[in-house]
DNA sequence: TTAGGGTTAG
């Protein structure tokens, strides 16, 4: 859109009679007032007519005027990016130069408009002419990116900060630690927390431990291990949240002589106490491990010490009872929260998803009923849990009554709900019911979403149904949805299907080249295909190369190697995998015990 | 201002 409008307007008609007036100086306070004036009124096309006719008076118009024009368009409420950035190269265009107070009101218009990427390109072009952004300016740009979670664009911003000697503030720090490993970016948060380090007063644990919990969560204890010893070196001083997370680390790799053991030095070395939710850790991990008996022991012991378990404690432990079918049990804890004054929550709800999983459905129903006629409010979460798994025990009637309750209790159904009901139509029936399902329902989320298009896809790749692959295919692009990883994994499936294995491949080469990027499922669907097609050496070189695609080989990834490589008769690379397995602690127990078992039968025929 | 519990696609 262009900024200067026909010269017809009823502006310079007016303008024409004030120089008739005076042809030789036009009004240069008049031709301010209106300027202003048109500004203000978003007229931002006649204003800066006005601005040009104002080159026929000496020595104007100044940078003053200038500012005075995006000060008024910035408080004419019709403020758009296109103006502003039409302003701004009108200021180029005339070789006018700008001032501090020019780019600040620039910053104010683009904050306004949430435009972050925009306002650092300003704030870099403002250093180049010299000037200083302050550190308000920068800091509070710095918020703006966390808070709509443009990241990369807040370490640009706290790069331009350091530059300039600015330190943010440990909230912003803490703030943008947390997102990025919350993100997958902990490697970026580590560069930021060190970086820090040097310069601030940033040793509190509140700043680090965001890192520490991130690598624990995302399987690499040793890593979290060397990050807690070399700062323990540095002389910070840990607190109960950090060893919780080496706690919940070792948890979840089974290691409870280690989780354990963190107990013991954060007391000895730590001069810090386990607390509720570091005891809640373990016995989580117990659970998830399925050893029930030990986490009730846990319990046991946690009470022992003091410690009253609440609501959370209970429900990860009803959770793992009801993945048992531990039904005398789940209502003896169910009896115990009410005696102990507790509410259960929609969390509590959940946890007896493992009753409906082992086809005690009634059982479930019931506690469900009874949680719905408590006090507690039930969300539409425990309703999607429910009527997953009754989808996934193929129990078709009780879904449809499931979905009766919902509308009964007033539940609205978001797009999970029918993204759900989509995949158990499709698992029932046909895909083309499923697609029927799709067009003609209305979407919570206005539209279906990239899961809903995907469920038909993995269908239909599934079934190697082309006809059906080209439909849903055609849908996204009518939809202008793109193909994320999970499709374009779901279509290396699909080829391998049908027993196309080069263009399987030739996808994942395209990942690699123009992405998206694979993920370790798409890694473990073309280790599958490479295997399947005897082609180990290949599959081996995938997994060598791991590394540089930015992945970690997880459990799967070693069971279709080392599956394969008994199958061919190669014990040496069996050995190794095997080797590297258990080095790693990964859960592939069934794989190697079978390893075990067939060495032994190699070495004593 | 950091930490523990549930749901959809590969």
């Amino acid at each position: 859109m262009s900024l200067s409008s026909s010269s017809s307007s009823s502006v310079v008609q007016s303008l024409d009679m004030a120089e008739e007036d005076n042809p030789h100086c036009p009004n240069y306070g008049e031709l301010r007032t209106k300027m202003q004036n048109l500004t203000r009124s978003g007229s931002i096309g006649k204003a800066l007519e006005i601005f040009h006719l104002m080159r026929n008076v000496s020595g104007k118009p100044t940078v003053y005027d200038y500012n005075s024009l995006i000060n008024c368009y910035l408080k004419s409420n019709k403020v758009g990016l296109h103006d502003l950035c039409g302003l701004y190269f009108e200021m180029k265009r005339v070789e006018l130069h700008p001032n501090a107070s020019t780019f600040n009101t620039f910053l104010k218009g683009l904050s306004l408009l949430g435009e972050s990427k925009v306002a650092i390109s300003v704030i870099v072009e403002m250093c180049n002419y010299g000037f200083t952004p302050s550190f308000s300016c920068l800091s509070n740009l710095l918020k703006k990116c966390l808070d709509s979670m443009e990241l990369v664009d807040g370490l640009r911003v706290l790069d331009l900060m350091l530059g300039l000697n600015y330190i943010p503030t440990e909230p912003k720090v803490i703030l943008l630690i947390n997102s990025l490993s919350r993100c997958g970016m902990t490697r970026d948060a580590c560069v930021v927390f060190f970086k820090l380090l040097e310069i601030g007063n940033f040793q509190s644990p509140y700043v680090y431990n965001p890192i520490l919990w991130s690598l624990c969560k995302s399987d690499q204890i040793s890593g979290a291990l060397a990050f807690f010893c070399s700062l323990k070196k540095k002389g910070l001083v840990h607190n109960v949240c950090s060893y919780t997370a080496l706690v919940y680390g070792f948890g979840q790799k089974g290691l409870f002589k280690e989780a354990s053991g963190c107990l013991r030095i954060m007391e000895v070395d730590g001069g810090c106490y386990p607390n509720i939710k570091t005891y809640t850790t373990i016995i989580k991990c117990l659970c998830d491990g399925g050893r029930i008996k030990e986490a009730l022991c846990a319990l046991g012991e946690m009470e022992k010490k003091g410690f009253d378990p609440d609501i959370v404690t209970y429900n990860i432990i009803l959770r793992a009872l009801s993945h048992k079918n531990l039904v005398l049990e789940i209502y003896n804890l169910y009896h115990t929260i009410y005696q102990k004054g507790l509410s259960p929550d929609n969390y509590t709800a959940t946890a007896f998803s493992g009753l409906l999983k082992r086809g005690n459905i009634g059982i479930a129903l019931n506690l469900l009923r009874d949680i719905v006629s408590s006090d507690s409010d039930v969300d539409v979460a425990v309703y999607n849990v429910y009527l997953h798994c009754l989808f996934r025990a193929r129990e078709f009637k009780e879904s449809l009554f499931m979905i009766s309750c919902m509308e009964k209790d007033g539940i609205k159904p978001n797009n999970i709900t029918f993204n759900t009901i989509l995949k158990g139509i499709c698992e029932e029936k046909t895909v083309d019911k499923a697609l029927e399902f799709f067009e003609r329902v209305e979407w919570p989320g206005k539209r279906p979403d990239m899961v809903s298009f995907n469920t038909v896809l993995s269908v239909a790749c599934k079934r190697g149904d082309s006809i059906m692959v080209q439909t849903v295919l055609n849908l996204m692009e009518d939809e202008g949805v793109k193909l994320n990883v999970v499709g374009f994994t779901c279509l290396m499936q699909y080829f391998c299907n049908i027993g196309n294995i080069n263009d399987c491949l030739k996808l994942f080469e395209h990942m690699i080249s123009h992405g998206p990027h694979p993920s370790m499922v798409t890694i473990n669907t073309l280790m599958v295909v490479l295997c399947k097609n005897r082609e180990l050496g290949a599959a081996y070189q995938v997994f060598s190369n791991l590394k540089s695609y930015g992945l970690s080989p997880d459990a799967r990834t070693y069971g279709i190697l080392i599956r394969a490589a008994m199958n061919e008769g190669n014990n040496l690379l069996t050995l190794k995998l095997v080797e590297i397995a258990l080095e790693m602690n990964l859960h592939c127990n069934g794989c190697i015990k079978n390893v075990k078992n067939c060495l032994l039968k190699i070495e004593d025929p």
